[in-house]
DNA sequence: GTGGTCTAGACCACC
DNA sequence: GTGGTCTAGACCACG
């Protein structure tokens, strides 16, 4: 599960790829060489346009972040950053949870609200993980 | 200033001025009965066109987020009235919270920190309000 | 021909077409699922710009009405899901109705008129929205 | 009360009143030589600019259906039209009624409802009525 | 091909 | 001065 689209967020989903990729790779989730799902699997897992995701891989290939390789697909390069310190990946997270709380707040719900929902949708979360995996297997 | 446009970041503008005018609204820096600027006044500022902030603030009055009159401008309306049903709210909060989710398994970031960095954040905004109120008093 | 429009009504054009393609929804005239007329299709039609009838979808997309699909078009919705409360319907209802009475009031009509010109209006249109189902099975 | 705005409808406030009036004369329920309120009064009754009302009085005079005599106010002129017949007059009303009925539809409130809300508002509106001739004694 | 966004500039309605 | 509507035309995202 490299990627997760958002349909309503207003940003191209060929992007919400490619942050989400780059994402990954700067956590080191994804390591130098590691392959990338294929175009068609990916396409097929989030439901998009083959082209959707083509585009994704071309704009990470034209900045050097995987590299293509004809027939056998795409890989992670090994070029690029090293794994980002942990402090800088809280902190990315802080702002997207900072707007989570804007959210909530406009929409009404209490911090205690909140939590308990960010507790559900975490199990949620590692329950489809399983049953993706159960289902590969 | 109430809005900061990122031009890169694929996100409409004007949902990006959607999004920032909701946040000052929650956070308290922009109360109830504030006028907000005037049209071609963000236009200016931003360096947009005029029709794109209109469309913004026609978004945010369909919202009930702002009230417009005629030949006098905009303003933020009382707050409260969220007019959606609760289990609605919490399914578009339970989509933004999945999204950070998948951030947060990309980053490599363990659900104890989530949830650790959620309550900080949500005392951090908890203490911006207090600041803004106490400013304006 | 999905609308007509009224260049001297005063009403704004984007309105118009909400409004015919609401109550074309309504009589049965079109069905969920069905097909409209795209953008570039309905803008040659009525001779205005694109995207003054852009601006009417996406309006009719707001309130639910109509799904757009990118790069496929625009959808009746199935209706049912008004997710306004009751209270609120009647009164938007009530509005309405209001502006009736008081042409009805101008024209002088005595009440018991106009309710038996409610009667017979309704049949009328029960009847063409029995027609418009049998000519489509 | 010769009007009553709908500030949703779309159409332009001034163009309200020039129609109210017109149907009114049309109907006889105004005839010629009678009096129209006094600009500020119809403002402050509908609680619109001056400038609003004296918009459409102009342009009421200007198509030579009522005639303003500097320093008596505006009255209705006697050239117009006769009366319309009932007939053409009840044609007008169903076609508003349509719109009402289309929208009932759209709110999913039953021909029932409907007909239940129609008899309830006429009973608010001959209350407004009353109400406003024991403030004017 | 589809719909979506943005710009530039005009004109209208209202205070 | 305010916001609202419309046009013309460009470019993007998507299937």
């Amino acid at each position: 599960m490299i990627a997760r689209i958002d349909f309503h967020s207003g940003m191209p989903v060929y992007l919400q790829i490619v942050q989400q990729v780059k994402a990954a790779a700067a956590s080191g989730l994804i390591r130098p060489g590691d392959p990338l799902p294929s175009v068609r699997a990916l396409a097929e897992d989030l439901r998009i346009n083959r082209n959707t995701v083509a585009r994704a891989y071309s704009e990470l290939e034209s900045e050097s972040v995987i590299e293509t390789r004809q027939g056998s697909g795409c890989f992670l390069k090994d070029g690029g950053a090293s794994p980002l310190r942990k402090a800088v990946r809280s902190g990315r997270l802080a702002e997207a949870l900072d707007a989570v709380i804007v959210q909530a707040h406009h929409l009404q719900i209490s911090d205690a609200e909140l939590q308990s929902l960010l507790v559900e949708r975490l199990e949620a979360f590692r329950q489809r993980q399983k049953d993706h995996q159960s289902l590969q297997d």
